[in-house]
DNA sequence: GTCCAAACTGGAAGCGCTTCCAGCGATGTT
DNA sequence: AACATCGCTGGAAGCGCTTCCAGTTTGGAC
């Protein structure tokens, strides 16, 4: 057996003959663009069912100028950070919604330099239709290219460099103010948060809704360490706070994470979770339900993120102009807190 | 700011006119093709250079009948099945080793019969050059639909209902036959294993390599309980396994995961890991690190199946016959056995 | 029976690129 | 000096589809 070499479809040239009429009757039939008459559909259907017609891709798309793709890039600099069940959930997401659509979805690990180009020209050699950008740190380079390639674009949560106009993210705001919020409603005071890095939106919004439900209850702001997501991360974040705030009663961690993370640093310190102290997460992403004790969190619907990205994206390559979208988030009550 | 619409791109033509030479000529440039002069290439790479020019990716597609795109195909009754740390890795293998190539990745959760026949359709209109294949159970209508479709086809561990011609697999076979293995040089003699599904060749050759060992050893294989990868299935037949061997003292599960839930439920029927019963898992992607105590597993790396996948199928793309791979596995030495 | 609008039809011109081929002048051979 | 050879060139024919447009047919109204 040699190997497989795609075989010759017929063409809608083919069709038309067959069916006795011309190739724009024939291509009118197949997409059910009015001024046929019923005899001709006949013939169309009929030769087409028989020859097993279907359409060329790429030949409609030049017609066209669509190519019913659409890209989602991810940005990385560690490829580990893509085994996050976070993009897997986003992917689940994007597809389901793209399961309603005639788009498919073309991935991009657009991590190296490298990886980097190669999106930068499948976009302005047009090769998709529009694209959904996600997990943007800092001022990330994909920002630019996305801008500068003139396609429509949504952001899967806000890069820190500019204000898109199109995007979707969860409520980390409200989120982290709820869990702070909890923890207070327990009669917790000495409340501490181990942040994500500065340098993200999520980040940033997720600590300011900690100090603002700190400083609407009347209470100070405790302390603060810096994580950056990760488990090891939030460890070491753990550490520090143990070490400057021994007498600290309560955790907000800006991701499970790094709540998994400072779980075991507390129990390896001898405290005990929740008695003396009491720990909440962000995220519940499976992780939340494995650790020791269960940990009570934020949960996210990151399925719904990625749908709603898709939809947006849907909106925009058909020309119209949808609302950005802010998801909620509701607490998730476990043994932790 | 109104919805960000494509801009227009020069063409060839323009290109051509600019450097005053014939679309023919500034096509050879493009493609570093032979029979140009030093001065035309000169003029039209200039040309190129100011007017930004990027060669239209459909229109090359239709004119070479490629459309540097290929199709990685997930096969998953169930969306939560994709976010097993499996899949991420597979892909992240996939990216890597497209980055050395001109082609893009596009990525299929072909669940739902509307996701099959997407691909079907994908397949059969000449949406990409070649397609690698997941995750295949029993038969898999996956497989047929590929098969129809005449494309340089690529399959990730071998489907059940037929034998491909290209495939990369890990040595589940030897993978399972060293895990057993090594149980016996630990001196014990009743290993018990969980298996994956018998529905999978994966689930099939971990078992037989298990048998394969034991009876080498001259030991009869003690028992076998099925699971179907997953911690909750590993978890049931653990209690099963349990019930009816009490005296076991060693387990190969299939997978780490399976091996996971069987560690709970051992602790909870107050066995001792290892001392008292040895376990043993395969996978090793990420999950046997954590458990309690860690996980002694067998190895398989899912980037390099990704990785060689690829490779594999951009070979077929260009015509070669590259042979199948089988991947090595390895032992990794941890607490639980 | 005439006339007009509406419904349909096929020809032709794209979409932007690759590639075959005949033609050209400039070399190298006897 | 005549000839074959070579490298280069642009014209033209695709790739397979959509869509505009002018022309033809049809049916109904008068």
């Amino acid at each position: 057996m040699a190997a497989q070499r795609p075989r010759r479809q017929p063409t809608l040239d083919e069709v038309a003959e067959r069916a006795g009429v011309s190739r724009s009757a024939a291509s009118r039939v197949i997409n059910k663009a009015p001024h046929v008459s019923r005899a001709t559909r006949d013939a169309v259907e009929r030769a087409i069912k028989e020859m097993g017609y279907l359409p060329n891709r790429t030949a409609r798309a030049l017609a066209t100028q669509q190519t019913g793709i659409v890209a989602l890039a991810v940005s990385h600099d560690d490829p580990e950070l893509f085994a996050d069940p976070f993009f897997a959930q986003v992917i689940v997401g994007v597809s389901a919604a793209l399961e309603e659509t005639d788009l498919h979805l073309l991935l991009c690990l657009a991590s190296s330099g490298r990886g980097r180009s190669r999106l930068t020209n499948l976009l302005h050699t047009r090769g998709v239709d529009g694209i959904m950008l996600m997990a943007l740190h800092g001022d990330d380079p994909l920002t630019h290219i996305a801008r500068r390639a003139g396609l429509p674009t949504v952001y899967g949560g806000r890069p820190l460099n500019f204000e898109p106009q199109w995007y979707v993210e969860s409520d980390n705001l409200g989120g982290a103010r709820l869990a702070t919020e909890y923890l207070i409603s327990l009669g917790r005071t000495r409340i501490v948060t181990i942040a994500g890095p500065m340098s993200t939106d999520v980040g940033r919004a997720r600590h300011r809704g900690y100090r603002e439900a700190m400083i609407m209850a009347g209470l100070t702001p405790y302390a603060t360490a810096e994580g950056d997501f990760t488990e090891t991360g939030g460890a070491a974040a753990m550490k520090t706070l143990l070490d400057s705030h021994p007498d600290l009663d309560a955790i907000f961690a800006a991701s499970d994470n790094m709540a998994a993370g400072a779980l075991r640093v507390l129990l390896d310190a001898g405290r005990s979770v929740p008695a003396d102290v009491a720990v909440v997460g962000f995220d519940d992403l499976g992780i939340a339900e494995r650790t020791d004790p269960p940990l009570t969190t934020v949960h996210q619907s990151v399925q719904a993120l990625g749908k709603e990205m898709t939809r947006m994206l849907v909106e925009l390559i058909a020309g119209h102009e949808p609302p950005s979208i802010i998801l909620p988030t509701k607490l998730v009550l476990r043994d932790s807190a």
